[in-house]
DNA sequence: CACAAATTACGACAAGTGTCGTAATTTGTG
DNA sequence: CACAAATTACGACACTTGTCGTAATTTGTG
């Protein structure tokens, strides 16, 4: 699997997710679980086609025993993660992990001192980097 | 402009992070900008498509004065960074943003202990919310 | 002004994706 | 076994996007 080539849609992640959290299910599993808490339900055949189109490509794959189709990723979860995060960085973060945390913090996170105290970490290990 | 139903693929994303950085510019300029460090080159067109497309959802405007058609940025630039940010925060971090930063600092973060510092401050924030 | 150069507009095409409808196949039940 | 129900396969369609080619328009220069 070569996760550099690969791409992933945002349909197809959402099944991966389910995967992932799930292990082998079955079509009408990930399908059950996927209209869960959605506003915006599809019908059963879209996941199928979407579980399908992932086959081919090689992104999951499928376990016939019992008479039963399950299907299971084959991408791994932290791979694609680490993608997706290095993407989201090196597109809006001019590369810096730094800088996304920094967004991260001022965003939602932690209180103002807790805030500051992160800062005043990244920030000297920012410097230290800039050096060598 | 509304930021929830906004799609920005990742060609205007490109023009926009330009944009952003630069101010207003020409088609010719965002070309130039565009094609600097990238080992993949495309045609001024396929630039100049994308800005005409960008034009016509709103993204970007145009300020004819001066006989010369430059385009700015309509949408800002830290509501679209929110916006990137958070839908990987929902698609991969099940929606915690500290999930995210922690999985930054595994990854190329500051040092070891930088990071154990971090992490407990992180922690210990997350439980406090929990409990509420 | 006339023509060359640059810019802009427009149309086209292939991929990929979300979304189904319907057909084919398999499974389960009286 | 025969038929209903469920599952799977397959094809289709609209949209978006990346990518150009070419035509139309505008600008600049001898």
């Amino acid at each position: 699997m070569d996760y550099n080539s690969i791409k992933i849609s945002d349909g197809e992640l959402n099944i991966l997710k389910i995967l992932w959290e799930n292990g082998a299910l079955t079509v009408r599993e990930i399908y059950e679980l996927s209209i869960l808490n959605k506003e915006k339900k599809v019908g059963y055949t879209t996941i199928l086609k979407q579980v399908q189109r992932m086959l081919q490509k090689g992104i999951i794959k499928r376990n016939e025993q019992l008479n039963i189709h399950k299907y299971l990723a084959v991408v791994e979860e932290n791979k694609i993660k680490n993608k997706l995060f290095n993407r989201l960085v090196n597109q809006v973060f001019k590369g810096s992990s730094t800088d996304l945390i920094l967004h991260a913090l001022g965003q939602n996170g932690p209180s103002q001192e807790e805030v500051e105290e992160i800062k005043a970490i990244l920030l000297k290990k920012k410097e230290e980097n800039d050096k060598q």
